[in-house]
DNA sequence: GTCTATATCACGATAGAC
DNA sequence: GTCTATCGTGATATAGAC
């Protein structure tokens, strides 16, 4: 049974430290807090981790992988509907999907060096995939001919992701409203186009 | 002499405690540093300030001062315009006016609770001025009858302060050309419309 | 105003018993 | 696997000389 119990020791500092550096930041976090969290010894966690950059690396890891896991697209579905799906499935990762989604977004901004270069190549491959939709949108003709791509994408992902800073759920509000929202204005823009031709 | 000499060594510290905690982030920016690029002891920065997080809030105030000066708004100007003048007084703000501003937007979410308690009031207000200006474009009819204001307000803050995580100004494409580009996209969104209707 | 010297503390990490 | 004990480091902050 050792190793069942370490994979469960071992996913409960997981657990943890995610929630944690989502909430508390990196640097404010210590090891000390996240073992008392998890009802062990700090330095029993150097039995699961080689170092808390290394816990935080494979936090971030598993953050990335399952916003990328969730992010199903289809290419036989008419661009329009492949891209509201792909903002739903975003932000349903973020929102819906325990802390590493979300503290892969926050935290990876505080992480050291040495763990952001790790992280970035799972990065720039989601990035890609949006980029991917973004000029198959583009080659259908459902976009404005010079647009800014990269600044499209960009700015998409900015909107989505700092929803985490405003946006709770719940009460009126759900993951499907936000996204619907964000997809309509993303889509059409704020100006009322009606009001130009009367 | 005394006072002058103590106000420009307290503008050396401000100033480098900007660019070093904008640069390498609040809890990594040590007053041994500040002290050692500044060309003094750390413990001479305590004649100036009272504690790491008073310099912080100092400095995230000056940061927030300085983006709400350059915000110039005129309500007898066509609503359109005014709202890109709003666009590119915030773009020029964070790129064009020294590491205060741009410290502001990304070293705030790193701050302690009680330095953030004392500065989102500040925020606060300017966000308001944002709120009353979207509320002036709705009133004239310029925008999408049941658009979501503050989902606006925030999204169109999130594009302009995520810019500084990838946009560097210079060689062929300037802050005017980004806010444009912001401008435009968030007014009419992504889409081609003349293509829908042929 | 700035210095030197130092108090105080918390952290990450290691060693070795069990 | 988890513990106790501890090392070494670097941080904020203070005291007092100059």
């Amino acid at each position: 049974m050792t190793s069942a119990a370490e994979t469960n020791s071992r996913e409960r500092i997981l657990d943890t430290g995610a929630a944690l550096f989502l909430r508390d930041g990196f640097a404010d976090t210590s090891l000390r807090r996240i073992g008392s969290e998890v009802g062990m010894q700090a330095a029993s966690i150097y039995y699961h981790f080689a170092s808390k950059d290394n816990l935080l690396q494979e936090i971030l890891t598993i953050g990335m992988e399952a916003i990328s896991e969730t992010f199903l697209d289809d290419p036989t579905l008419p661009s329009r509907e492949r891209f509201d799906r792909a903002i739903r499935s975003h932000l349903s990762a973020l929102f819906e999907l325990g802390p590493y989604t979300a503290a892969h977004v926050t935290v990876f901004r505080q992480a050291p060096r040495q763990v952001k270069e790790k992280i970035v190549p799972l990065r720039d491959a989601y990035e890609e995939r949006w980029a991917a939709l973004l000029e198959a949108l583009a080659a259908d003709g459902a976009l404005v001919p010079d647009l800014d791509l990269r600044l499209a994408r960009l700015t998409l992902l900015a909107m989505m992701n700092t929803a985490l800073e405003w946006f709770r759920p719940g009460q009126g509000r759900s993951v499907d409203d936000l996204a619907d929202a964000i997809s309509r204005q993303f889509w059409s823009g704020v100006a009322n186009h009606n009001e130009e031709r009367p």
